[in-house]
DNA sequence: TGCATATATGCAGGAATATGCATATGATAC
DNA sequence: GTATCATATGCATATTCCTGCATATATGCA
């Protein structure tokens, strides 16, 4: 039942944490890492894993991977259990952290933002 | 993030093959070993585990377990999880086939239906 | 008391999953 | 071309999960 790996994929408190900061917006790879606090090969395969499973479609720009959520693939089961994850989240601490720190983790220039925060003698310029 | 076991109890094909037959009505677990046609262990410890996270309610009469939905706890993410559950599951031959062989299922005497129907020579009398 | 029945569970083997580390890939810039 | 960057992935390990088998538990009946 092919089904039931979406089931799977939402088991896992990384995975819908990402999710849910990609239920509003369009995110990267870094973004996401930063936003969670977690390894980025852990981001990548998070969301490889949601982009699989129907939940989120994928697309280019440069060097990053934009994830968002593919709406015309959120139908049936797959919208009922965003709402199930909408309602778990909601109100959480991390779910709120997790929002606090993505807004500083923009991906604004040839660098993470988290890397041009830390890094004292970057050149590269922003916006 | 313990509402995650919500998602994980239903990333089995059995628990949710399970979990749908108990949508309608209350079966002890010998009824729900023979619809799916699985062990008896397997058959409680799926029924424990929907029990465990909060699916299902259990009363004991004589030897038998009766599960049956907790309606009362089916209230937010739980209910949007077994709507998910619903979609997966509509329409679907092997749901059809757990209906067909519950019916035959029924537990109606000292024993279950499946050996009252196999044993030629059972006293036990029925209804 | 002793036996039969329905259910629960301890244990063990095997399968699946998660994840860090290192590295590969593919794009961009110089 | 080389160097750098964001992302993906192979590998190895640790952990969790599933399930059959055997057995324990608890109830009912004689």
């Amino acid at each position: 039942m092919k089904e039931l790996k979406a089931f799977k994929v939402l088991c896992d408190e990384t995975r819908v944490r990402m999710l849910n900061l990609l239920l509003q917006d369009e995110h990267c790879v870094c973004e996401i890492m930063q936003a969670l606090d977690i390894s980025q090969s852990k981001a990548s395969r998070g969301l490889t894993a949601l982009y699989d499973t129907g939940f989120l479609k994928m697309r280019r720009e440069g060097l990053w991977a934009l994830y968002s959520l593919d709406e015309e693939n959120i139908k049936g089961y797959r919208s009922k259990l965003i709402e199930a994850v909408k309602e778990v989240l909601k109100g959480k601490e991390i779910a709120m952290l997790d929002e606090e720190r993505l807004k500083k983790a923009r991906r604004v220039g040839a660098r993470c933002i988290s890397q041009l925060n830390e890094g004292k003698s970057l050149k590269a310029g922003i916006g």
